[in-house]
DNA sequence: CTGAGCACCTGAGGGC
DNA sequence: TGCCCTCAGGTGCTCA
């Protein structure tokens, strides 16, 4: 359930557990994902200890001791868990008891429907990737050849970063004939902007979803480009609810759902306004929006 | 080159 | 209960 911001606490929260952790084992269960899962990702990871891990985009980057890294991508349902043979503490103090699928007190080699690999760490540890829809993918290159990696060397720039401002934004929105929210999603200009934050930001920039790139003011794209930070900076900080699912709390309707003004809220009021907020369609993807706050 | 549409998948939820 | 339809947080490919 992954957008930047869950990528992110999730790679947080991972780099926290797994860092010093040697991989011993790796199972493929099932290896069709998007792309097929590398048959030598066993042994390519075996015995190598993770020495380091970060994000590009949406992706996780797991760097190990052997001159490799791992890509992992969530897709649209992807998701780690990390069990551990010994009774878990979170990091709130609660312990987790309440998830069938996670933690099993000892019994942790139980596979779940859908779980396509599994790594035995160090340390008593069990990673599992768990991908329904198998949009995910996890691939293993040498760590030097990374930003070669086809699924990396067209990426933007990262939307956090100091270099995505409106100047750089003014210049990639030159000539564009696609909508500001298509424009927002490409991967080519910026990465890590999903669907709920591409209706979100717009919402707190007061620009309509189906606006034409090109006619957006210079100064919508200053605030565009403030949106898309702030509200991605917020999500982060509120936590992701992949994260609690991945310490294994079921509490979908927490975190930062509930932060959302448009997404999903159809024919709901404005926070802001009291109109209803309205439903499109753009490229076969949802997009919300106030169409009294939005201009 | 660009942008729209589609394909890849399973599962949840609504209508009947 | 069950069947059928629509929809879902991503992204790369094809085609016009």
């Amino acid at each position: 359930m992954p957008e930047l911001p869950e990528v992110e606490n999730l790679t947080r929260q991972l780099k926290s557990s797994l860092t010093n952790c040697v991989i011993l084992d790796t199972k493929i269960l099932f290896n069709k994902l998007r792309s097929i899962v590398p048959a030598d990702l066993s042994a390519k990871t075996k015995g190598a200890k993770i020495l380091h891990l970060h994000r590009r985009a949406k992706y996780i980057i797991i760097d190990l001791s052997n001159q490799y890294s791992i890509i992992i991508h969530l897709g649209m349902t992807g998701r780690i868990n990390i069990k551990q043979n010994e009774h878990n503490v979170l990091e709130d103090g609660e312990v987790s008891q309440n998830r069938s699928c996670s933690f099993n007190f000892g019994s942790w080699h139980e596979i779940q429907k859908h779980d396509h690999i599994i790594m035995t760490l160090s340390n008593n540890m069990t990673l599992i990737y768990n991908d329904p829809r198998r949009f995910g993918l996890i691939d293993i290159i040498n760590t030097k050849d990374l930003l070669k990696h086809k699924l990396f060397s067209h990426l933007g720039i990262e939307p956090l970063e100091e270099e995505f401002n409106a100047s750089y934004l003014f210049e990639k929105l030159k000539n564009k004939k696609a909508s500001i929210k298509n424009t927002i999603m490409d991967n080519r200009v910026i990465v890590g902007v999903g669907n709920i934050y591409a209706s979100e930001a717009l919402f707190l920039a007061h620009i309509r979803p189906d606006r034409i790139a090109t006619s957006l003011t210079k100064k919508e794209i200053e605030l565009l480009v403030l949106a898309i930070k702030e509200i991605l900076q917020k999500a982060i900080n509120a936590g992701g609810s992949s994260i609690r699912d991945f310490v294994s709390i079921d509490n979908k309707k927490g975190g930062f759902q509930k932060l959302f003004s448009v997404y999903a809220k159809t024919n709901l009021p404005c926070s802001c306004c009291g109109s209803y907020i309205k439903k499109i369609t753009q490229s076969g993807r949802s997009s919300f929006f106030c169409p009294s706050c939005q201009k």
